[in-house]
DNA sequence: TTAAAAATGTAATAAATAAATACAAATAAT
DNA sequence: ATTATTTGTATTTATTTATTACATTTTTAA
């Protein structure tokens, strides 16, 4: 267990971004400014300098920062050369949409197990991956020591398929059902609401003047 | 165009949230407190009461909230009562996925076309649409006033889906690539990053005792 | 009829976040 | 050597968000 530096939220959810941005640059730089990396992410360069330095001492003055380092110290930070293993709860397209994704193995996320209780789905195959029953769950948690759920099932079902993972020791869940889940303590929950992102948008598609932010 | 009230973008976000809550409710319900509604969308009582104020004076005092003037004036405040028309861009897995996702229509979103400019899926069917070069898109976009893109591409054409939506006249996107897109000016551009979510999650699972925020 | 309880609306305050400024310290370039 | 560059960080300022507190209104009930 990492001890508790506190990196502020804000700061956390910059980090992935910062990452992002380093992978756009040619495959030959060695080093960028703070104020370079400021550009691409969109944002001030002391809030740049600021966010790193919860990190640690990672750029040279009068140098930059050194890029690899950068990605490495950032991967370390926010635990993506853990290789944590993951399961998908519900198969339907957006259960299979996320078990294609490259995104997640890139950043060192392994799915390593479909699960679905349609007796229509099971046995058959997605991405390489064979669709199981969520009684096979534990199993899976224990074999390949399981550290993230990630639910896509139909709202009516999020909150049941959560409540097997946290049973079997997963505590980290994406949840892409539009439900909120019950709190669980030590469980960390996170949802991202297709649906609600882009009533958001609409707000703001009627007033062009407003800026929303993230 | 509406007159710029200028709801904080923090309420903005929890105004579909409030909706989501008050689909919960049992139907013959016909009041809410702001407390239960807090409850609900496990947020502080008087934070419901400051979000709500923003729409007017809709409560009364000693009673409570109206369910239905409640859902229909947020409804009404994030414009989900106009009928947008939506265009997704890229039909791999997540934008069949998102075709697919009832939870557009029913908020009020019509998807009315499917583009991408892969020739084996050109002229084949997703959700009972059929798929279309994105040389069609100016087409559609005057059909069918589309006010909305969604950018559902792998990261390396997302920029040109984009360009090509603008040029259109599309003023919202939504995108779901991982990467960041060019800012215009008058168009808002709200992105999800689905590995960037899972990276979060990842900080957080290593240090149980902090608390994510959204 | 009056008092107590319930609940909103909002002013005031507190906390968190973000942005800007400033500058010493380290490095590189001239 | 001197100048220019750039980090790291302290300090300040501004902005945004969340919380507290309470007057006001309505309902309930004694």
């Amino acid at each position: 267990m990492k001890e508790n530096k506190k990196i502020p939220p804000a700061t956390v959810k910059r980090l992935p971004l910062y990452l992002q941005c380093l992978d756009l640059l040619n495959e030959g730089d060695i080093g960028i400014s703070s104020s370079r990396l400021a550009e691409l992410a969109k944002v001030n360069d002391a809030q740049v300098r600021r966010d790193l330095s919860y990190l640690g001492t990672l750029g040279t003055r009068g140098v930059g920062y050194d890029i690899s380092t950068l990605r490495n110290q950032i991967q370390l930070e926010l635990g993506l050369v853990e290789g944590w293993s993951a399961v998908i709860g519900g198969t339907g397209n957006l259960g299979a949409a996320l078990a294609h994704y490259g995104g997640f193995r890139d950043k060192g996320f392994g799915i390593v197990g479909l699960f679905d209780d349609d007796p229509k789905k099971i046995n058959s195959q997605v991405a390489g991956l064979v669709i199981k029953p969520l009684s096979d769950l534990e199993k899976y948690c224990e074999k390949f020591n399981v550290a993230i759920g990630i639910i896509a099932t139909p709202g009516e079902y999020a909150q049941g398929v959560a409540d097997q993972l946290i049973n079997c020791g997963v505590r980290s869940i994406l949840n892409f059902a539009p439900v909120l889940l019950k709190n669980t303590p030590d469980v960390q929950i996170r949802s991202v609401d297709l649906s609600q992102e882009l009533q958001i948008l609409s707000y703001y598609l009627d007033r062009p003047v407003l800026k929303a932010v993230d």
